[in-house]
DNA sequence: TATATCGCTTTCCTTTAGGAAAGTACTTTA
DNA sequence: TAAAGTACTTTCCTAAAGGAAAGCGATATA
């Protein structure tokens, strides 16, 4: 028979949340994807776009991102080869996630600056 | 004149994504908006009912989102006084986030398990 | 020849998040 | 009287995130 518990069970809800967030944690990587996708497919002008976007911090988020199937990088073989990068389509699948995130931003500043 | 820049600007989204991010950072307040929206009130209730949450992270989760007007505490003057927390209304605006992440995260392990 | 750009890497350092464990003040239950 | 529960706090520590600055190997431009 089960433990008796006094809480509710919510594991349904938290444990896809918490799979989802450590693929997009930190500060970084949705506004990277944002960036790229919006058209920005070189390292300096993903750079440029951000910021406070460090290089250090880029090239890392840009390999995480990489690993997760959300970006991919493309060598130009031309005199000088050139790198670009640009979203996978996986990375659409994202969009909700943006769109909300962004709707909830607008709103939020909204109701913090009617308040004071 | 404008400035000569040769990236595209996100600002628009980035910016609201961003400020959002600073409201529901790091691994748990999404979590613990879960837990006590499905009806745990109680401290040690949300705290059996989040795998690996200790107290001293709760208390100060707790804290940070009572701070975002997120989460209200009540304090029942019983014997002994009994405290609960409870979402406030605002709260339930943060819905179509948690949900779009809940869906990434399901089919996100549905894509990896697939592959491998 | 000198300077600049590109896509990083490297080093060093600070800050923040998070975990383990114990303690505390109070009350209730056995 | 002892043990247990509630809602935390406190201390100590580690790991990870993040920032500042310089460098590097290649090519390109003046």
């Amino acid at each position: 028979m089960a433990v008796k518990k006094g809480y509710n069970n919510c594991l349904d809800t938290v444990r896809p949340v918490r799979d989802t967030l450590e693929v997009i944690n930190g500060k970084w990587k949705l506004p990277i994807i944002i960036s790229v996708g919006i058209g920005n497919e070189r390292f300096t002008d993903i750079q440029d776009s951000i910021d406070g976007l460090t290089p250090k911090v880029l090239a890392k988020e840009l390999k995480d991102l990489e690993q997760h199937q959300l970006i991919k990088r493309i060598i130009i073989e031309d005199y000088p080869v050139k790198i670009s990068y640009r979203l996978t389509p996986y990375a659409d699948t994202l969009n909700p996630i943006i769109f909300a995130l962004k709707d909830w931003g607008i709103n939020h500043k909204k109701k913090i600056f009617n308040k004071e």
